[in-house]
DNA sequence: TTTCTTCTGATAGACGCCTGTCAAGAATTG
DNA sequence: CAATTCTTGACAGGCGTCTATCAGAAGAAA
């Protein structure tokens, strides 16, 4: 039994394949009836284009940008690293991958980034801040045929096709849950510390993780949230000051980045083995720091499965294929000591 | 600037087309000098040959047979669900999968299924107990030329080329250290339950998880494993028979399947919010038992991952394509109320 | 009805590689 | 040295789809 081609419906709609081919890619005027004809057809033999045999015809390369923060923390280095090894591996699938660093954190910055480089591209994924310039930035993207997701943090509100990162407050309500269950009985104050009140994967862990502190272990007492920019030192700054203020302090949750500063603070208070410390993101530092006991537990978004989800996105929406959406969903990881990668 | 062909190579080699391909493929005798010129073109040249095109031309199906245990556990029916949704699916990349079913706690039934199957596939995918009758066959098998990995349980020994899996011993102690960490200063006693002690994944599981307790954990004492053949209705036995018996139980690790039957007795006892549950394999049962509280942690290898897995390298045996193994290791995830997908 | 527009059909030529065949050249054997 | 055997070259044809072109056919407008 062969496969079924577009040849075979072409028969079965008694058209010519030009025909089809023509509905198929939307490429000339066809009258709605000879469409619906096609159309039936193809429902009947449930025929799928060979994507394999269409991507070889079209001998067209893709070209899609990565739109990262600049900056000195881990995850991004590292995510920056996960794009270069993808965009290696892909081309010789066909799709160039570029990466533009930019200032993330500062909305007038990106969105003029985002401006610059619509005409190149054909596909762009941005880790984008929720502002209503970027969102602006973003849609202008769209309107001129780009396709645009964004990674790590969304922009729901903007015209953007898919979302390829984690549920945020998931990931606070998870840290949340872990923290109250590891400290059992114990009474205490919990320290928050977050990179930026207007990164919104920061604000919606933030809200999470208070709703179900709030809710389910409402003998823990939430401190007033600490403001870091996801520079490490001032971290570190930050948390010694928590712990020098806070005798009974009994847990930390970093939304953001700059782990090694909580890490720092902790060791050299001593506090490392009595505090409960629930960080994010998977990188040498937390790494370290968790299998020497000061991390408790890592929340972690595998940069791996992003990026490769965003490019199956931006190639699906690429050349209009199907997606099928549970494979994109991307999940929380927990680790703690033992289960490691 | 164009991708670099065959052609290519083979003006680079000061050679023909066929023989580049003849080397590429290894279909006839070539002199090793030619061979080596030709390699060193490919190097030079940095080619990777077109695995679209190839495939495309080659045209030929893959058949891959899936070889998994009959039963009444939800894990494995799920399971299969989803190698006959990822086998729909791969239907349209000439990819066709077959589901065997059969009774994979008999060694000589296993093995008699494992040796009659051969010749049709070109890879086997097998859910293996560690037995050397098993092995035997799995050898077999690899001996006619048959691709075998192995799933869910491993059998190391063997001549096997993969095991898309997730590592139990690791899954074990991760399983221990969120025990020990969720019971705090708690003291009491602690049960195991597995399904088969001659299940390799059940007994490095249960290695793991001794390991940590007895190490990290000594106010933690563990009762002598029960054996429930993954039969939920003989776990509902045991743990009933067990919690009468112990009083002072304050945990409970579920090493097998038939999660619903620790479930089951341990609503009836009134104690599940007393005692921490921590049970394998995300299915409808156990999701609903976490979101309920009777059981506090799930241990899952996403089955989907392991099947995708299992194919990507059954593929790339089949046509001696390059694996990437960073992308094919298997992550042991962990499932609270707040991280469910 | 005639004259334009729209649609549709037929077909050729890619895309990059595989398979097979046939013949010519090179290396080996006796 | 001739007679074999091994290696290589040169093509032709195909995999399933896309793109482009040109000629008809069908519909709409005059």
């Amino acid at each position: 039994m062969a496969r079924t081609t577009i040849e075979d419906v072409a028969q079965k709609a008694g058209l010519s394949v030009a025909t089809v081919d023509r509905v198929l890619n939307g490429r000339a005027a066809v009258r709605p009836q000879t469409v619906e004809r096609v159309e039936r057809a193809i429902r009947l033999l449930n025929f799928q284009p060979d994507r394999l045999a269409a991507r070889l015809a079209r001998g067209r390369d893709y070209h899609f940008c990565f739109v990262l923060p600049v900056g000195n923390n881990s995850f991004m280095i590292e995510f920056g690293e996960e794009v270069r090894a993808t965009a290696k591996r892909m081309v010789h699938e066909r799709v160039i991958i570029d990466l533009h660093l930019t200032d993330v954190f500062d909305a007038p910055t990106l969105a003029a980034t985002l401006d610059s480089i619509g005409d190149i591209y054909d596909g762009v994924a941005v880790v984008a801040l929720d502002h209503p310039r970027v969102k602006e930035a973003i849609n202008g993207l769209v309107d001129r045929g780009v396709t645009v997701v964004t990674i790590v943090s969304d922009v729901p509100s903007s015209k953007r096709s898919h979302y390829a990162g984690i549920d945020n407050s998931s990931a606070g309500r998870t840290a949340a849950t872990l923290m109250g269950r590891y400290l059992g009985a114990r009474k205490g104050k919990v320290g928050l510390i977050a990179g930026s009140l207007s990164l919104r994967d920061h604000i919606e862990r933030r809200f999470g993780f208070e709703q179900v502190m709030l809710h389910e272990f409402p003998h823990l007492m939430i401190l007033p949230v600490m403001e870091s920019r996801d520079d490490w030192q001032r971290v570190e700054t930050v948390t010694t000051e928590m712990l020098a203020a806070h005798p009974d302090l009994v847990g930390i949750y970093n939304v953001g980045a700059g782990a090694r500063g909580v890490v720092a603070a902790l060791e050299k208070s001593g506090r490392q083995d009595t505090i409960v410390y629930i960080a994010h993101e998977l990188t040498d530092t937390t790494r370290r720091a968790l299998v020497d006991g000061t991390i408790d537990v890592i929340i972690n978004q595998n940069a791996g499965h992003e990026i490769r989800s965003a490019v199956r996105v931006l190639m699906a929406k690429a050349d209009k294929g199907p997606l099928i959406e549970a494979m994109e969903k991307i999940r929380i990881d927990i680790f703690v000591r033992d289960n490691l990668p």
